[in-house]
DNA sequence: TAGGGTTGTTCTGTATTTCGGAAAATCGTT
DNA sequence: AACGATTTTCCGAAATACAGAACAACCCTA
C-alpha cells in the first residue's frame, strides 16, 4: 500500500465520519501508530483538506468542498440541465434530478428540489441502484454497456429479482421511451424517467421522484410525459449550445 | 515535498482544469517525468478521486464530488439553516446564503436561490473577501478574531478603502445589528447580511444578495429586517434542537 | 504499407523517504 | 505544582518512491 493510499485512506475516513477525530483515535482505526497517523496528516491540513479544531481533533475541510463542487461544474450536462429540471420542478412541486454513469456506476449529478413539507433530497454525488431505479431501466434499455448489473439485491418487495423480469422491463422501457420505479428501491418512493439522447447516445437521464401516493395522484402519464418532456429541452440546449 | 504532497497537486490541478489532461501534459505542469506522475495517478484513479477517459486522458472523479458533499453535510448549521434560507428565497424570490469563517476566511456554506432570470448564484464552498461584503463587516463588527483581514483591495469604485472608513462602518454595523453591501465588491450586487448569534458567539452571518436596481426598489428597511429574521431564525433553530 | 513520432504503461536498481518507537512539548486537571 | 493524557518532534533502520529506459499501442505522414 502506497503512501498516497494511506492519505487517501485518512481523507476518507475524516469525510465519512460526523464528529471531528483525535488523532489517536485516527491513528487506531487507521492502523498506524500515533507518529505516523501525524505525519500523512501534515500535509492535509496544509491544504485545508483536514483541519483541526481548537481542541487539536482533525475534521475534514472546507476545500474538499471547493474541490467537488469544481467536478459538477465542469460537466456541461449539469448547467445544462440545472433551468429546465428547476422549471420542472418549479411547476410540479416535486423534486427533479439528473443522473449519470460513471465508471459504470450512477451518480446524481444536478437535481432541483421540490416543495412538499415531504419530499425526495437525493444527495449530489449519491450513487444509486441499476435494477432497482427507474433511471438504472433507462441506462439498461439504452446504453447497457454504460452500467455494470451486479447482483439483484432485494430492497423492497416490489425489487424486480430476476433477470427475466428485469430484461421484460427493460424492453418494454426501450420502446416506450420512459420508465418508472414503483418503490421498487426503498419504500414510499415513486420515479418516472427518461433518457436524455443527443449526438446518438445517452447522455443521461432525467427523473421525477415523488412519494408514492402522490405519484399516483399525479398519474403515470401525466409524470412520464414531463419527464420526457424535460428529458428532451436538455437535449436540445447541450446540442443548440443555449447559453 | 512529501509523496502526499506530489498526489494533491495533481488532485487539484486536475479540479481547477476544465478539460481532461493527458499525462505527458500533467507531468509537464507538475515538473515530474511521465512515470512518476503515472505511480501517483493510480491511487487516486483506484478511489474514483481522478478518472481516465476512453482516450486514456485523466480528469477530477466523482469521489470528489461526494466527497466535498459530504463536508456541507456534517455542518449542523448548514443543515439548520437550508429550510430557513429556502422559505426566504421563495417569499421574496431574491437568493439567501449563508456564510461562515473557516480557518480566517469567509466561504459559502449554504444558498437558496431565487428566482429571477438575473439572480445572484454563489457558488458553494467559494470564499468572499471580508472588507468588502456585508458578510465580512457582520464578522468584522462581532467576531473580528475569527477572520482576517490584510489589504483592502479595490474592486469597484464604491469598495472601502481607508480602515478609518471601514472601522466606522463596522462601528454602526454592530450598534444596528446588521449590514449592506451596496456595489462595493461587484458592480451590480447589493447584499443585506445579519448576524447568526448562538451561545454568545457568532455562528455565522446570512445574507440576501439581489441585483442593486431590485435591492433599492425593496428598500433598505425591509430587505434587512428580512435577513435579521432569517438570522433569528436559524440562531433558535440550532439552539433548540429542531429537526 | 512502412516508418517516425507520440503517448500510456511496465520494469528495475538506486537512493531518498517513510516508518515507528521513544522522547519532548503542550494542555488541562487534580 | 505535579500529574495524566495527548499531540508533536526526533532519528536510525528499512521500506518504498524515484526516474531512466524499455515496451506496447496508437496516431499521423510519406
Amino acid at each position: 500500500m502506497s503512501t498516497i493510499d494511506k492519505a487517501l485512506d485518512a481523507l476518507f475516513l475524516l469525510s465519512e465520519r460526523a464528529h471531528a477525530l483525535r488523532l489517536a483515535d485516527l491513528a487506531r482505526e487507521l492502523g498506524m501508530p500515533r507518529s505516523s497517523a501525524h505525519r500523512i496528516l501534515a500535509p492535509l491540513v496544509k491544504r485545508g483538506l483536514a483541519e483541526q479544531d481548537s481542541d487539536g481533533r482533525y475534521r475534514a475541510g472546507f476545500a474538499l468542498l471547493a474541490l467537488g463542487l469544481n467536478v459538477a461544474s465542469r460537466e456541461p450536462l449539469a448547467s445544462a440541465a440545472k433551468p429546465i429540471l428547476e422549471s420542472a420542478a418549479a411547476e410540479l412541486g416535486e423534486t427533479f434530478f439528473l443522473v449519470v454513469a460513471r465508471a459504470g456506476r450512477l451518480v446524481v449529478l444536478e437535481k432541483a428540489e421540490g416543495n412538499g413539507f415531504l419530499r425526495a433530497a437525493p444527495r449530489l454525488g449519491a450513487e444509486v441502484p441499476v435494477h432497482a431505479t427507474a433511471v438504472g431501466k433507462i441506462y439498461l434499455a439504452f446504453a447497457p454497456d454504460l452500467v455494470t448489473l451486479d447482483e439483484l439485491t432485494r430492497y423492497t418487495p416490489a425489487t424486480l429479482r430476476s433477470r427475466k423480469t428485469l430484461n421484460a422491463e427493460v424492453d418494454r422501457v426501450r420502446v416506450q421511451g420512459w420508465a418508472t420505479n414503483v418503490e421498487e428501491w426503498q419504500a414510499g418512493l415513486s420515479v418516472a424517467a427518461a433518457p436524455i439522447m443527443s449526438q446518438g447516445r445517452l447522455q443521461g437521464a432525467v427523473a421525477l421522484a415523488t412519494v408514492a401516493a402522490r405519484f399516483t395522484a399525479i398519474g403515470t402519464n401525466t409524470a412520464t410525459r414531463r419527464v420526457v418532456h424535460a428529458a428532451e429541452g436538455i437535449a436540445l440546449r447541450i446540442e443548440g449550445r443555449t447559453p
